[in-house]
RNA sequence: GGCGGGGUGGCAGAGCGGUCAAUUGCACCGGGCUGUAAACUCGGCGCCCUAAAGGGCUACGCAGGUUCGAAUCCUGCCCCCGCCA
């Protein structure tokens, strides 16, 4: 039985509280992670929506915080469930992917996974273990053990069941498959979001009917979008990737609005909890610059998923651009053929911008100029037609700019 | 099986013979302002030609038809949704 380090108080209490939801049962938990033996920490994931965003990264965190005390994680290629679409907090059925898709977005997936997660103490499992060798009878047999009136109680489900939205037959089996995983894997204990608890708590039941050890359920907080609407989504568009370039993530995490800061910092960093809490008395009490703590917390994040250079390199950036709207210490370099281009010596500037990439057609370079958005060496262009000159400074916008170079010869 | 509703731009959702490249909201882009790519505010938001005025092309599920003219009317087809069984 693999060993796995006891943790002091201080650490117990960081991992059972600090961006936790809720874990069930709380008591249980601690117990067993002070057995000293290395728990099997399950969670599953559709390989459906292969981009992770930072709102994966909180539990992903979680898992890594444990991975240090020397447990072991147990990752579940959802291959069967994606086949149904989780309608978790969806309130609406997906569309099913080919297996191929699968296949590629799993692998996707899991290289977004380890950015986070130590793959030296993960176990990569995929559904088709177990359920590629299920029949009929095995299907009936796990539903048998569950009503509808049970199922009905998932938040999403009697949500749309009341607004008359269709539920697929299939649907109601997802919870029941991801429940069995942790039947199959022996699961200690199971992650996932708020939005997951229904379904984690199945896997407690099924275990429980096949004479397992309960898995604890450990939930942690849905973070909340760019826009400080609704949850974090692909779908959604309000989120910032595991794998947004540097100047990327840290301009979208300076977006966020200020009321958002203070959670971000909580679910997602190390920063010290009176620290957090200074943040959060700031931000309410207007006594200081929320621009600041955000600055702070761009720059953590940054480091976190790139490294402390990158993140001092898109500060960096981010001042220069758009706080004082300069140039960034480096503009990319285009090169083009200035015979081909040009006409009695110039060129149409709406052209220019579609050939250099900075806009997606004409029509939208065309609106660019007539709002004064195009600048050339600094200066905003008032002329349509301009000449070229090597090494120019093409600017559409705050943040577009380009340096042209000649290609002839 | 029966009855009914509906398919419009990234999404939501108007329009229901010409004034519709199509109201409005969200999203997005640009200007201003600022503590930020926040908020606010003003403007823009199919593609192409054009200095401009303007012009051309494609688009309202698909295919036909009526008409000088169709997102709007007719026919067929495809798809979605609800109710009853």
């Amino acid at each position: 039985m693999p060993e796995a380090r006891v943790p002091n108080d201080a650490e117990l209490d960081w991992l059972t509280r600090r961006a936790v939801a809720e874990i069930i049962p709380h008591d249980d938990f601690v117990k067993a992670l002070k057995l000293g033996r290395a728990l099997r920490l399950k969670m599953g994931f559709d390989p459906s929506a292969p981009d992770l965003t930072i709102g994966h990264a909180v539990g992903l965190r979680k898992l890594r915080q444990l991975q240090e005390f020397g447990h072991t994680v147990v990752i579940i290629v959802g291959d069967w469930t994606a086949q149904i679409g989780d309608p978790s907090g969806q309130s609406k059925t997906r569309p099913m992917l080919t297996a191929d898709q699968v296949n590629a977005n799993a692998e996707t997936y899991l290289r977004q996974f380890f950015k986070i997660v130590d793959r030296e103490q993960t176990e990569v499992r995929r559904q088709s273990e177990w359920f590629g060798a299920f029949g009929l009878a095995d299907v009936v047999r796990l539903a048998a053990g569950f009503t509808v009136a049970q199922m009905l109680e998932r938040a999403d489900f009697a949500e749309r069941y009341q607004r008359q939205q269709p539920i697929g037959v299939h649907e109601l089996l997802y919870p029941l498959l991801q429940g069995y995983d942790s039947v199959a894997v022996e699961a200690d204990a199971e992650f996932g979001g708020t939005d997951q608890k229904f379904n984690l708590l199945v896997g407690r039941e099924l275990q429980e009917r096949e004479g397992q050890e309960p898995q604890c359920v450990y939930t942690v907080p849905l973070l909340v979008g760019t826009d400080g609407e609704v949850k974090m989504g692909k779908s959604v568009g309000n989120y910032v990737a595991v794998d947004d370039p540097p100047n990327a993530m840290y301009g979208k995490l300076m977006s966020i609005p200020d009321h958002l800061i203070g959670d971000y910092f909580e679910y997602l960093t190390d920063v010290p909890d009176s620290d957090i809490a200074d943040v959060r008395g700031m931000v309410e009490e207007r006594t200081g610059n929320p621009m600041e703590a955000k600055k702070r917390l761009a720059h953590e994040l940054v480091a976190q998923f790139h490294d402390a250079t990158a993140a001092g390199e898109a500060q960096e950036f981010f001042e220069r651009t758009f706080s004082k709207r300069e140039l960034p210490a480096e503009v990319p370099e285009r090169g083009l053929s200035f015979s081909a281009l040009t006409a009695g010596g110039t060129v149409r500037i709406p052209t220019l911008l579609v050939e250099l990439g900075l806009t997606e057609s004409v029509s939208d370079g065309n609106r660019l100029f007539k709002q004064r958005a195009v600048e050339v060496d600094g200066e905003v262009a008032e002329e349509l037609r301009i000449p070229l000159r090597d090494g120019m400074i093409i600017r559409a916008g705050k943040h577009r700019f380009v340096r042209l170079l000649n290609s002839d010869g």
